[in-house]
DNA sequence: TTTTACTACTTTGCGATACAAGGTATTAAA
DNA sequence: TTTAATACCTTGTATCGCAAAGTAGTAAAA
């Protein structure tokens, strides 16, 4: 996992974002503005500025894909998935995110 | 809490390393060569160039208090302790991160 | 048909963080 | 007096999150 196995500790640091997102494209594909929604109901705010960004970042890194879809109401939406590549990063960042937690969890006991 | 109402909760994705720092000198007052051996122990590493600018940050904002005090090898050190608004801010940052953990949680069912 | 409203995607510029790298200064031992 | 060890500090760079403004497709109202 070169694309993370570097650097994943500080990105973690960072922002738990791209592990939320991941976390939601992981269940089922969405779109941008979807994805916010999603992420919102969650108490994870996030904004446009933000996400389509992110989501373009992390497609270049091949962990997302997308394709586009008509909408019945609006523009056309592009919906993006997770692909394998993502899954493990996904799995990494399951582990990373755990040890986290015990990492505070010693440092606060 | 002024200090962090605002923006805690965007401070907090950004990174738990001040969570780390005040969970330490909650418990008993360090320098910063010391803290980083510290936080090095319990997982999280952290580096000259990151703690002393934020040392310096959190002191300027009233978290954190130093005094100077003599080493029986070396330079004197610079030694951290926690204040009453350090105190308030971590008990903050408890609920922020509890908060987090939840929200991970949900998405990641 | 033109305007307005809504939805959705994109870009720019700013502030803040983390870090690599290099610098200053004190003490003690070789 | 040079070297090693310890400790504090600063500078420059990359990146993130975000506010704000922009682009564009669709549909309903005027």
């Amino acid at each position: 996992m070169e694309v993370i196995t570097d650097n994943s500790r500080s990105q973690m640091r960072k922002g738990v974002l791209e592990y939320c997102i991941l976390s939601v494209l992981d269940r089922k594909e969405s779109y941008a503005s979807s994805l916010i929604e999603e992420l919102k109901a969650a108490n994870m705010i996030v904004v446009e500025g933000t996400i389509y960004p992110l989501l373009i970042r992390l497609k270049n890194q091949g962990v997302l894909s997308y394709r586009w879809e008509e909408s019945t109401q609006g523009p056309p939406r592009k919906y993006y998935c997770i692909t394998d590549k993502g899954r493990m990063m996904l799995l990494q960042m399951d582990k990373e995110w755990n040890e986290m937690i015990k990492t505070i969890e010693t440092l606060r006991k």
